[in-house]
DNA sequence: CACTATTCCCACTTTGTCAATAGGAATTTG
DNA sequence: CAAATTCCTATTGACAAAGTGGGAATAGTG
């Protein structure tokens, strides 16, 4: 599995919240949806998702919307493509996702696959909604990992 | 797109091959088949395109069957993804694929997207197929990027 | 209370990719 | 010629990605 438009979305949509959140304490997906150029309903799927994630919390009704669950600093991307993809690894290796293989005694590819996954794992861990809002330089970040 | 059946049957058929290839100058796909428990015919597609992309060479009739076109040192894993998987991005960005994107002035993601890419391309271009044949341990690999 | 803006829920479509299979033509060796 | 191989094109079934549609539940406002 891979980083497909709902991940990225997703990502984008909690940025654009995070960003707006001075004005008013809730973000109306109506509003979301205009700034970014995605269709109401698709962000509504995908906000679901983040939502069972815990992200962000909701409130319905008029002068309802979205605002993160926890402070920008908190949340990774890994959290974010987790909640939107349902997973980060980009193999679909049995062994790797835990699922024991057959071959997995006489495979040479097992653990290339395996440090892959934990290295994708842990940039994406490295990363906050707060460095990308900052504008950080994301060298500095992947250079440390 | 990323790494599914077809780049992981890609990269055991090479390393079959890479494996077996002291015995007889070309392997069949039959042995490979017999050895891997992948259908003959599912093996003659994915070894289709690693031919196209130069990694083996054929030899057609009897007693005929590929080889790898260069050493096995010579052969990453990167090179193997990418000519299976038609690529190795694991992000649909469009402007990351060298797409223009209308947003990308204003977006807060691409640069993360692209670290992401060149990261995982580095890494897939340090392993060759002779270091997974040596088992050597990965974790040095990987630490020097 | 009526109205309106919102989230929430479920079902649906369309399109594309993955994973694999099928049948047969072309080529080489013995 | 016969057998073993690669090569080529087409097709299938299952599943997911990407998005749409209709409407119910909720909450603030005049």
């Amino acid at each position: 599995m891979m980083i497909s438009t709902k991940g990225r979305y997703a990502l984008r949509i909690l940025l654009d919240i995070a960003a707006s959140a001075a004005e008013t304490e809730y973000i109306s997906l109506g509003d979301v949806a205009l700034r970014q150029e995605i269709s109401m309903k698709y962000l509504e799927a995908i906000v679901a998702s983040l939502a069972r994630a815990e992200l962000v919390e909701s409130k319905r009704g008029k002068a309802g919307g979205y605002r993160l669950a926890r402070p920008a600093e908190a949340i990774s991307v890994a959290d974010v493509v987790r909640a939107a993809e349902g997973g980060i690894s980009p193999v679909a290796c049995p062994e790797c996702d835990g699922v024991s293989c057959s071959r997995a005694g006489n495979c040479l590819t097992v653990d290339l696959w395996k440090h892959l996954d934990t290295m994708i794992e842990r940039s994406l861990s490295a990363v906050s909604l707060a460095d990308l809002l900052s504008g950080r330089d994301l060298s500095e970040v992947f250079r440390e990992i």
